[in-house]
DNA sequence: CAAAATTATGAGATCATCTCAGCCTATGAG
DNA sequence: CTCATAGGCTGAGATGATCTCATAATTTTG
């Protein structure tokens, strides 16, 4: 049997491959429905074979998640990386998640097959970490060059962020759109309103005296 | 074998036994590891019994969150009947949620588990809509009444409200804390700030100089 | 109380994941 | 070229789950 760490080319290829035809299984078919047989059939090897590479159906399936994580998260560190204002920073990264999640709905949702009541394992958690540091890093960013305010806890906002998202891309896919319409652009508004700090401040009780007294003056001197 | 959509007082009996212990055996082991000769043991009948009132181990299931998200819709309109304002309706609803949410996140965990890739049932579809419609109604007595404006489509700030407080759960249980803490003040705050009409407009900061300005000269020529 | 109708049973059919004894194939030493 | 050998591969079968259905048990009816 193949050695179960071996990163020779060879062994890399096969993972490769039964991962490939696994994560078009998954896909089409869903978690229970899948069947490794056929994973096996459209890698073009016996079913005992793809597990020589994979323990379980359970550990492939996490395999496959990996690698979307991975790429998810490269994907949004390339698109931040094209705008330098936070707050526009953190609208490309609103459109890229509200896009990615619509298109990638079935995988979020095999992710959540795999979760086990009452816990998380680490390894979701750390890919989970990975990708909402994003998020994170932009926020922190901008909390240190004056543009957000840093009165709520950092998860707060970052709740706020993901959750809004996620759910909409939900209710978006649900009525069949292709595009977000709104959503990003309101939730932008929402944060600037928010956390921004350039919303202009309120007018001082200290001027709205001296004012009066001014307008005073004006009014008994005409 | 028992009729199937009887109504007779056995029947119903026989139904609900066998739905509580399906609820306490799925909350316990999960929807894969909950074995449904396990549910027949605990309903003290023999396992092809179970199979008379619910065809597979999925209607089972499904059965179970039927009554759960009825149980949360009435307990949701129970909480905003106690109070009047629109906005106090929504701080309760939100602390409602999120309680709820929290408690009974394996529950939902379950639900996901029967979600097929690329689809949602009807019948769970229709669920989730009467459960938010508790949102819409407040939301919508709220533009009535001038609380709120209505610039966004009604699903915007719905799925902020629903989208951020979900999330937060996930978060807050994650981080093993019972209360949540702020959440729901921020949501709300954030909603005041940007669905709220009874927010004064700001005075822009090019008006606050031009007047401290004038209140200068006014105030040194006399 | 016998017959009929309804309800319950659990052994086994079916079908999935996962195992493992043996088969195949590439390589290179003699 | 032959053969030994080691690593990779196979697929029949072990295991264990859902679901079925002939039969038994129970309840209702006449």
């Amino acid at each position: 049997m193949p050695e179960d760490n071996s990163t020779s080319p060879k062994n890399l290829a096969r993972r490769d491959q039964i991962l490939r035809a696994a994560r078009d299984v998954f896909i089409e078919f869903g978690f229970e429905d899948a069947r490794v047989a056929e994973v096996g059939r459209r890698a073009g090897i016996a079913e005992g074979t793809v597990y020589l590479y994979y323990k379980t159906k359970t550990a492939l399936m996490e395999a496959v998640l990996s690698v979307f994580w991975q790429d998810l998260t490269q994907g949004a560190r390339d698109t931040v990386s094209r705008h330098s204002a936070p707050i526009e920073q953190l609208r490309a990264l609103a459109d890229y998640h509200l896009t990615s999640v619509i298109r990638d709905l079935p995988f979020l949702d095999l992710a959540a097959k795999l979760r086990k009541a009452y816990s998380v394992d680490p390894a979701t958690r750390d890919r989970l970490r990975a990708y909402v540091a994003v998020f994170d890093e932009i926020f922190e960013a901008g909390i240190a060059s004056g543009a957000f305010d840093d009165a709520q806890p950092l998860w707060i906002p970052r709740d706020m962020f993901y959750g809004t998202l996620e759910y909409s891309a939900r209710t978006i896919s649900l009525r069949k759109a292709k595009r977000p319409t709104g959503t990003v652009d309101n939730l932008i508004s929402a944060f600037e309103r928010t956390y921004g700090t350039t919303r202009p401040e309120p007018i001082s009780k200290d001027l709205v005296e001296r004012l009066e007294r001014a307008v005073d003056r004006l009014e008994s001197s005409s």
